[in-house]
DNA sequence: AACTACATTTCAAACGTTTGAAATAATTGC
DNA sequence: GCAATTATTTCAAACGTTTGAAATGTAGTT
């Protein structure tokens, strides 16, 4: 059933071909590499030794000549958040076609683990580096120190918030927020709360801005009762949206909130108050995720962020950066629009 | 504020270093090394250098030298299966503290993409390989390349269900299936259904002996109309529970179910149809997915697979191997317990 | 037969590191 | 002051590949 094992000791190497072919290394390569200036039939020959003797080229060796590993570093807060491993799908798809192979280091959020993360794929040489930074990342040595050697590095989603210039590929969460509220402000609600995430993480509060703008669009009054903001705790979350719900003059009829999880969490407890109005509310949330269908109170809609799209434009980004299509410094600006998505 | 750049394109190589400092390749790299053979003062004088110029080790050297690559590589069907992004906490943790770097690789379930993986690998001259291989892996010409070149591989989870002799490490899938049945036995329940997944998957049978098992040992009658199989179509669920819930005579109060996703799939179904005795129905399925408090009919228990556990189990023998510390051809099998988890 | 022109193969250096053996320098004992 | 140790540094080869330049081989032309 099996093969049989060869465990020969003595490695398929070029030389080892050359030896068996009575040719020389050079010869075996230019044959392997399909060089004009070599022989048919000595092609011929190379290439079935090759295949016969599972001949599987050094990729250390190659690298070393080349100055090339071939290789993509990730580093990112978490595989656990779906948005990452989606973003990934898009990442590895076209990294894959494009001849690199791909490491994926999570940092947990952490900043030492961010560095030591870094560092590792330093060392490894990676071609390119795609990050979404730690919620505490300030300094950015451990990054900068890529550029410095020359090598490609973008920024996706988690991204540096002041202006630091880099290459950044971030979802147009500005439209996806603005567009949430506008539709919601089209179902006549005038009392819409905004429930947002944690103040550190950057894009926290262009979300905010795209809420507010579409009030002013709309010419609904804002009022500062109806935001609230939390972090991913529970806890956190709860007190978030009694603050919102607490005055019964202003109380809300629909929510937009930061992210689907917290989301979830507003609702289950708006439905363990037993709220008068509860089923009249309606909520929607960043994220999409695939359990919404199980929910016996989905939010109305969800804005989808789009993450495999987000996920292929920092690898395209930074493939052409690779390659020198673009140059270094010459920072670049993507932009992913999201897309409102209605359930049922 | 960013450091300025040197883009310095002479690389700093143990060459450079050597010239800067005016002493032998060797000698530097000893000193890095911290050779006991070399003086101590050289050795701060080397290490100071090296800090200052931002030296870093070129790993594809290093590899060359070694014949190692310092690189496991993962093939998984799915990174958006939370079973899998939990299994590589287990191994990222345990296979960074021991210096090895982990690529990953998807093969979405498609036997071309997964031989494409471990070719890919190959090349890489990783030295060891995790595999959960994909539903269509029938052949094992790809994987076993690895063992030809003296390259270990553990399977986990997935694994070849015919007695292949290779390394495994398994979640207990049958102990797991049988303690929940056990369980909805202690409350008793007299007509546990059983919905199983696809068939093709191995350890489907295992599970099916646990409920089986667990009847048998509490002498409970088996019926088979009490069990019907799955794969992860919604439709092709919903036609298994129809059939399940079909005689009046037989009807289920309780139901073990293959996997979470499945089981929400099922409960929407009954609670949809307004089966009359909805709210006595007790469900347990595999996962422990972290929506489950989200739900409004949620699962009494679900059966913890502990893919974290999995995860570090895989790394564990894999770098034994790797270390010679146990023979290639001793294949070793290792099963990891599953835990019951009551909810509410 | 000698020359050119081209086809094909081989040489040799390079990529950046490691490491045992050899060389050199410094220290000790007498 | 000189051999014998010991401490320290350097040499040189190796890992497996690539690639421009040089060498060789083969025809074709005169």
């Amino acid at each position: 059933m099996r093969l049989e094992k060869m465990m020969n000791n003595t490695p398929v190497t070029l030389k080892f071909l050359a030896e068996k072919l009575k040719m020389s290394v050079s010869t075996v390569s230019k044959a392997l590499n399909n060089y004009p200036t070599i022989n048919e039939y000595t092609k011929q020959r190379v290439q079935e030794m090759a295949r016969d003797l599972h001949f599987t080229p050094n990729k250390s060796a190659i690298n070393l000549k080349e100055k090339k590993s071939h290789i993509i570093g990730i580093i990112l807060p978490n595989l656990l958040d779906h948005f990452f491993t989606r973003s990934i799908y898009g990442v590895e798809q076209f990294a894959t076609q494009n001849g690199y192979n791909v490491i994926i280091s999570q940092s947990h959020d952490d900043l030492e683990k961010e560095i030591q993360s870094a560092n590792m794929l330093l060392r490894s040489r990676v071609d390119g580096l795609i990050v979404a930074i730690s919620k505490h990342t300030q300094d950015f040595a451990h990054l900068d120190q890529f550029e410095n050697m020359g090598i490609p590095v973008v920024y996706y989603t988690r991204n540096p918030s002041f202006n630091l210039s880099c290459h950044k590929v971030l979802g147009n969460t500005f439209q996806g927020c603005y567009q949430a509220t506008k539709f919601l402000i089209d179902r006549r609600h005038k009392k819409i709360a905004y429930l947002g995430g944690p103040k550190m993480i950057n894009f926290t509060h262009d979300r905010f801005n795209g809420y507010i703008n579409a009030l002013k669009d709309n010419q609904i009054p804002f009022s500062s009762e109806l935001v609230a903001y939390t972090d991913f705790d529970k806890e956190n979350t709860i007190s978030a949206i009694k603050n919102l719900f607490a005055n019964p003059e202003n109380m809300p009829t629909a929510l937009v909130a930061f992210k689907e999880p917290i989301l979830f969490d507003a609702i289950k407890y708006l439905r363990s108050i037993n709220h008068p109005n509860f089923d009249k509310i309606e909520c929607i949330g960043f994220g999409n995720t695939s359990f919404i269908s199980y929910l016996d109170s989905p939010p109305i809609a969800s804005i989808e962020e789009n993450p495999e799209s987000v996920g292929e434009n920092a690898i395209k980004l930074l493939i052409q950066l690779i390659n020198k299509e673009i140059d270094i410094q010459h920072y670049q600006k993507i932009m992913v629009d999201c897309k409102l998505i209605v359930h049922g």
